[in-house]
DNA sequence: CGACGCTAAACGTCTGACGTATTGCTCCAC
DNA sequence: GTGGAGCAATACGTCAGACGTTTAGCGTCG
């Protein structure tokens, strides 16, 4: 978010600097969405604000309606407002929502992971690094509550067809990852486990390998619920090591 | 933090189920955006492709230009295409890019850090388990360029005027997660760092704080550099808790 | 008293036009 | 022949106005 490098030329032909083409003046609909960008992050507009409607907007800038909503696409594809129809609608500033910011990171994963630079095997590599210590803190951590949410996961059915009407089966992993009470840690966690879950071919596994699968995270949830850390983080390694084995077996590339 | 009990709306205004409204109808710009969006992710546009112009994508889809256009401000702002203007101009898709997603999580997580959900301290404890852990796997991989570019970063002058036209100190900490060469390592604590860092003020540090955290750096680096892994990443560790202790002590919020 | 239907506010979409940035090519001067 | 100035073409950027669509609220009628 540096302020628009100015183009420093010193009339020299002798950088190239590849394909840094700078936008010589931010369009209108740039600038309008900044400015109001900023002033959510401010506070000056808190959530829920409503703002003035298209037309009004446009005018408070000096545009015109068109770039105004532009503006405002802007603004909503990156979630930080939301717009609703009809008679009492408008814009409005959005609440933070975590469960977005995951979806986005696991969509920019998404993309990041079909180019050279970033193989799924990093994936797993930081999963490991994550997800043990994940056990460790939920089972020094967790409430009674929390605690039954886990083994409720550890213990629900791994239906793929997931029937509609009751979605009360989150998975296993995630569900650690909330107990540990960080949410940092599901912000980071979450979009992996989400990339790697679309990448998988399930086809090619068979039921005997999901059994043995349910069965560690039942005994993770024991020891966490008991509040063994470090036989919680042991068996999440090794967990997470034999599901490693299982990714790199079926192959990922789609 | 149970997983959300699903609404189980047993008919009855007795569930006024609070703010979730759904979208009956996806707006006509959202339509388009998201099947480009699909076909951009799904490699049948690569990056670099030249869209169509926005008049002849409309007419593509059925559209007006208006409506082609939000489209395209909406994929715009993910970083999905990029539009240049003049002859030779028009709308490209661009090539993924991981500076961009890193900028996109911290903004994201910047937000979020504003709300009781996520804590600054959630922050340090993610980055206490994140960077010890980098700093063992950098000691084990580290070529000697790398090493080269670690030790450079330790000893790099901490100015924060940055004088520009020479960027060369990435901070510590960034080179030192690059260093894993585990792109997502970086994606995970890059995002982390930027926000502690705009949100420390720096003014209540004295100068001898720094010497300190720099003589640590170059420590660590030394480390790396003999592959020493288990005291690179105890020394990581010993260094960010020090850290935590300027930040809990300092204030964070702003 | 309840259901139906009307109304108004805002967003959603369309049309057409003009401004502007950028590039390539032409044409003229030297 | 070469080099620079200027024109033309393309596609994005912006504007203006109009009409359709959605939705909440309210009034009316049975």
């Amino acid at each position: 978010m540096p302020p628009q490098p100015p183009a420093s030329g010193t009339a020299g032909p002798s950088t190239p600097v590849a394909h840094l083409r700078v936008q010589r003046v931010r369009p209108a609909y740039r600038q309008v969405a900044d400015e109001l960008r900023t002033q959510i992050l401010a506070g000056t507009l808190p959530a829920g604000t409503r703002l003035p409607n298209e037309a009004e907007l446009g005018r408070a800038f000096g545009v015109s309606r068109s770039t105004a909503r532009e503006a405002l696409r802007v603004l909503s594809s990156q979630h930080l407002v939301e717009t609703l129809r009809g008679v009492q609608g408008g814009t409005f500033v959005s609440e933070p929502d975590p469960a977005r910011v995951v979806e986005d990171v696991g969509s920019a994963l998404g993309v990041l992971v079909m180019t050279p630079q970033l193989h799924v095997s990093d994936l797993l590599e930081a999963r490991l690094l994550l997800e043990p210590a994940a056990a460790r803190l939920a089972a020094q951590r967790a409430d009674a509550e929390t605690v039954e949410a886990v083994r409720a996961a550890a213990a629900a059915p791994r239906d793929d067809r997931d029937p509609s009407g009751f979605v009360g089966h989150l998975d296993f992993h995630t569900t650690l990852l909330m107990a540990t009470g960080n949410l940092m840690l599901t912000l980071m966690g979450q979009p992996v486990n989400d990339v790697l879950r679309t990448r998988l071919r399930r086809a090619g596994v068979e039921a005997g390998e999901w059994d043995k699968v349910d069965a560690c995270h039942r005994e993770i949830a024991e020891h966490i619920a008991e509040g063994r850390a470090g036989e919680a983080e042991e068996s999440m390694r090794d967990h997470i090591v034999e599901l490693r084995r299982l990714y790199e077996r079926d192959g990922f590339w789609t």
